[in-house]
DNA sequence: ATCCTAAATGCATATTTATGCATCATGAAT
DNA sequence: ATTCATGATGCATAAATATGCATTTAGGAT
């Protein structure tokens, strides 16, 4: 029983993919070597509060809720202050802390829930430092990878 | 037989109201002097390209493109919001993580420090983020119950 | 007016998604 | 270890949504 993985699976799938039904991307889970039913995976999409939006080639697809709110915060400037802005990266247990230069701290955290990552339960910000508390079951580097996806041009770890 | 019209009128309550299902809206128009069935509501939900959202409270909403980022917000009346501020509450390890709508996080940390109960160490608020601590050997059962009673009729995870 | 065409709609039904219930797995409490 | 509670899942089916086809409607063109 693997549910973790394949929510991973699943969103990883409904990101680079136009999907337009849960047969198909079950088809797909299934080729994968993902072994379950329609309702599961009904329920999956339920807690990844996936949703179908349109689509001018088919229809209507699905989508992640970070998907939508991603642009916002995803401009070209405010990415090299924040990349500039943090400073270290440490993990703990099922934490991560961030250290950024004075006052980054709310905006960054604001940059990391924009992604609405389902590795990550939630963040709390300071003023130079931030929390991030991975949801259970993720490792350290799946964590450490979603972070560096949220924060582009990467970070020294 | 004016679509125009109805679409409009669509568009106007899908904007006021969280709508789940067609029938639901279908039944708003009807009784609103519209008379025409759900196979032509599906039509016009399409023509306006309206898609399917998570909410919190009903599961899953109708809404149209453009409006889709303001939705979590919209028709809350503030003053009842200390218990509808809370989003969602998780766990992970010996914490639980609430999310809230932006600004709500301290004073509801401050009304969950207020019942000074054992099971908690502490608690740490952000912007809309609230961390809290729970003593070592403390189930998650028991911390969850603990949190429902701070929060009266605030949580339903 | 008559005819023609394209859009709009209803009806019946297909397709898609959600869910009640039973079962099995997992982990905590005693 | 045993009992209990909780969560995950499949199965069967309900509920929700989409659609093929026939019919009606609304404008144009003659």
């Amino acid at each position: 029983m693997n549910r973790t993985k394949r929510l991973l699976e699943i969103i990883r799938l409904i990101k680079n993919n136009r999907i337009s039904s849960q047969e198909e991307l079950l088809e797909m889970l299934v080729k994968n070597g993902y072994n379950f039913t329609q309702a599961t995976l009904s329920r999956d999409l339920r807690l990844l509060k996936a949703g179908k939006i349109s689509d001018n080639e088919k229809g209507y697809i699905y989508m992640l809720p970070g998907e939508i709110t991603d642009n916002i915060f995803s401009g070209e400037n405010l990415d090299d202050t924040i990349t500039r802005g943090i400073l270290s990266i440490d993990y703990s247990g099922n934490m991560a802390v961030i250290k950024t230069m004075p006052g980054f701290a709310s905006g960054i955290a604001l940059r990391i829930d924009g992604i609405k990552a389902f590795e990550i339960l939630g963040t709390i910000a300071g003023d130079d430092t931030i929390l991030v508390i991975a949801r259970e079951g993720i490792s350290r580097q799946a964590l450490h990878r979603v972070l560096t996806t949220a924060i582009p041009g990467g970070v020294k770890s």
